[in-house]
DNA sequence: TAAGTTTATGCAACCGGTTGCATAATTTAT
DNA sequence: ATAAATTATGCAACCGGTTGCATAAACTTA
C-alpha cells in the first residue's frame, strides 16, 4: 500500500541502498543520481517509514517527558505547561518526537517509565524530581539512556543532571526590590519543608536580610492555611512587606490585608514568586519573581540532546529569574 | 546486546514464532509451553522491542495530541493542560504512547502534523479546532488516520468528530443561578466573533434571558479592553448582574466594581465561565461555570480508540458543564 | 595505456519482531 | 488399531528500512 524505498529505487533505476543513502544524506552518491532520486521521491510523494528506520538504526527517535500523576493538578500543571513548549521546540529542532507519560508507579507492575526503558521506546528522558528513586535512577543508567531532571533534588542531587531556577537569587531580587522602595522589615510567607525550591527561597531570603531580621511564616499553599498565616503575620505587625512563596499565598495576603484595612503597597509591600497570568489582574497587581519555564524546558532538552550525541558528565544548571514590578510594591521610597 | 525473542526461544527450546505468539496472547499455544515461555521471559527480563513490533504489525502504537503554537500561551495552555491528563490516562489504558507536537504550519515545509502522517508515526490524532484547514482534513482522511477535535469548529463542523462543552447549557446554568438569587437584569461580558465557543455562550445567554432583555458587552480578553468595557457596563447601570466569558474578565469586573464602590454580590452578581485555580482566591470568590477538560480529554481519546478499532461515523459530543457557587453570587433572594 | 586511486553503486545480511501455511503431535471417532 | 479431526509448533517470508563489503566505473598518474 504505502510507497517504499523499493518502489522509489525501481522507478529511479537504482538499488534501494542508493535511495537509502540519499535519504540519510551521509554518503557519497553522485550529484546526478542524488538529484534524480530526489526528483522521483518528490514525484511519488515518498516519505520513509519511521518504524523501519528506527528498527534498522537501533533507536526510537523518541524522548519522553514524564509528568507526575500525584502532583496536585492545578499549579504543578501550569508550571509543567510552559516548559513543555520549550521542550517541544527543541525536540522538533532535532527531528525527534516528544512522548508524554504519567509516572504511575503503583509498585506492583512495571511503571510506565520502566516500560519505556525496557521496550526501547525512548532515547532520552526528562523527569520531574518528585518521581526519582534509587531504583529508577539505577535502571535508567543500566539502560544507558541519558536523562535530565526538571528541577533540583535534595536526595539525589549528586546523581543527576538537572535544570532549575536559582531560587536564592529570586529571593535576593525580591528583597532588594523591596529595600529599594524603602521597605524595612521583610517577611517571608510560605514554603513547606519537603520542597527543595522553597527551602532555597527561604535560604536566599535569610541570607539577604540577615538571619536576625528574618521572619519566616511557613505554611502550606491552600486557602485555609494561607489566610490563617497571612492574618497572623499582619496582626503581629512585625513587618512592612512580605515575599510570598507563590501566587496563591499572594492572593491570600491581598484578601487578608483588605480585611484588616491594610493598604498595599502603602502599608505593605508585596512581592510574589511566580507570575501566573492572573497575577496582573489583581488589585493591586502583583510584583512578581518571574520564572522562565519555557527557557528551562529548552535548556533541559538541549542538554539531553547533547548527552545523546556524546556521553557527557553530570551538569547542574541554574537559571536566573527576573522581577517584574507592578502595583503591589509601587510606592515612593519616602512614602513610609 | 539487548535480549531478543530469539534468545528467549533458544533458552525455552522453542521457535521464535512460538514465543511471539505467547507475547501476543492471541494463539493456541499449549498451557505448558506458555507457562514455560513466560517463566523464561521473566528470568531473562525480556521485553519485546517496540520498533520491531510496530514495523511487523504495520502500526505505530502512537497517537498524537497536536497543540497550536499560535494560541496565546497563557490561558489556552491551562485548558490544554487538564485535557492532556485525561487523554494520557486513556492512552495508557490502551497501551499506546502519547506524542505531543506543535503545529508549526509555516506553509513552506511540511507541517509537523503532515510529517506525522507521511512517516506513519501515528495511528490517530487529536487536534485543536484552530489548526483545521480543508487541506489538512483531506490529507488525514487520505491516510485513513482517525482523528477527533478538541472543541467545536464553525467552518468544518460537518466534516469532523469533536468533543466540546455545551456552552449554551453553561449560559443557561449561569442565568438560572442568578435568577434564583433574585438578580433581574443580567449582562454578558466578553466574547469576540471568531470564537465559536463564545458565540454559543452568548447565544445560550440570549435564548435564556430573552432577546429583548439581553445586554451583551463584547470585548477582548485583556486588561485594557476588559477594564474599559467593565467600567462602561457598570456606568450604564442597566444590569444588576453579569456573566463573564472568562476569568480574566471576571477579575476586571471585580476591579472595576471596587473602583466604583459597587459591592459584589450585594449590588452586582457575578458568574464567570471557567474555574482556574485562582478563581477561589479572589475577593469575592468567584461563582464559576466549571468545564471538565479532564473528562473532555478522556472522551476524545476514548472516541479515537474506538474509531481505530472499527471504522466509525462522525460524532459530535457535548459535555454538560456544572456551576460552583461561591461568594460572588452569595446573597439572599430578597436582599435586593 | 596499464596500473593505481578514488568514487559510485549494488548485494545481501541484518534490525527484531509477526504470521500464513505446512507439518508434527495429540485427541477423537469408527 | 486406523482414519479423521483437532491442536500445537516450526519454517520461512515479510515489515521497510540501513550498512559493511565487494565490485564496477571513472579518474589519475606515470
Amino acid at each position: 500500500m504505502a510507497i517504499t524505498i523499493h518502489d522509489v529505487a525501481k522507478r529511479a533505476g537504482v538499488s534501494p541502498s542508493t535511495v537509502s543513502r540519499v535519504i540519510s544524506g551521509n554518503s557519497q552518491i553522485s550529484e546526478k543520481t542524488t538529484q534524480n532520486i530526489n526528483k522521483v521521491m518528490k514525484e511519488m510523494n515518498f516519505y520513509p517509514n519511521s518504524q523501519a528506520r528506527n528498527l534498522a538504526k537501533g533507536n526510537s527517535n523518541n524522548i519522553a517527558l514524564v509528568i507526575d500523576a500525584n502532583e496536585k493538578a492545578s499549579f504543578a500543571n501550569m508550571f509543567f505547561n510552559s516548559s513543555v513548549f520549550g521542550i517541544e521546540k527543541i525536540v522538533q529542532e532535532n527531528n525527534y518526537n516528544l512522548l508524554i507519560t504519567n509516572n504511575n508507579d503503583s509498585g506492583a507492575k512495571k511503571s510506565s517509565v520502566m516500560k519505556l526503558l525496557f521496550e526501547s521506546k525512548v532515547d532520552g528522558l526528562i523527569l520531574p524530581p518528585s518521581i526519582l528513586t534509587t531504583k529508577l535512577i539505577k535502571e535508567i543508567n543500566t539502560h544507558k539512556i541519558p536523562f535530565v531532571v526538571l528541577g533540583e533534588s535534595s536526595e539525589f542531587g549528586d546523581q543527576i543532571s538537572y535544570v532549575d531556577i536559582n531560587n536564592k537569587v529570586g529571593s535576593k531580587l525580591a528583597v532588594q526590590h523591596l529595600k529599594d522602595r524603602g521597605y524595612k522589615h521583610i517577611a517571608y510567607l510560605g514554603g513547606c519543608d519537603k520542597e527543595i525550591f522553597s527551602e532555597n527561597r527561604i535560604l536566599g531570603y535569610q541570607e539577604t536580610v540577615g538571619k536576625e531580621s528574618a521572619h519566616v511564616y511557613k505554611c502550606e499553599s491552600n486557602k485555609e492555611a494561607g489566610m490563617k498565616e497571612a492574618l497572623k503575620m499582619l496582626t503581629k505587625k512585625e513587618c512592612d512587606s512580605v515575599i510570598c512563596n507563590d501566587n496563591i499565598l499572594a492572593f491570600c495576603v491581598i484578601k487578608a490585608a483588605k480585611k484588616m484595612g491594610i493598604n498595599i503597597p502603602g502599608d505593605l509591600g508585596l512581592v510574589t514568586f511566580d507570575n501566573y497570568p492572573l497575577a496582573e489582574y489583581t488589585d493591586p497587581e502583583l510584583t512578581a519573581i518571574v520564572i522562565d519555564t519555557y527557557a528551562q524546558g529548552e535548556e533541559a532538552a538541549n542538554f539531553l540532546f547533547n548527552s545523546m550525541k556524546e556521553h557527557s558528565t553530570l551538569k547542574k544548571t541554574l537559571l536566573i529569574p527576573s522581577i517584574i514590578s507592578r502595583e503591589s510594591t509601587d510606592r515612593d521610597k519616602n512614602n513610609e
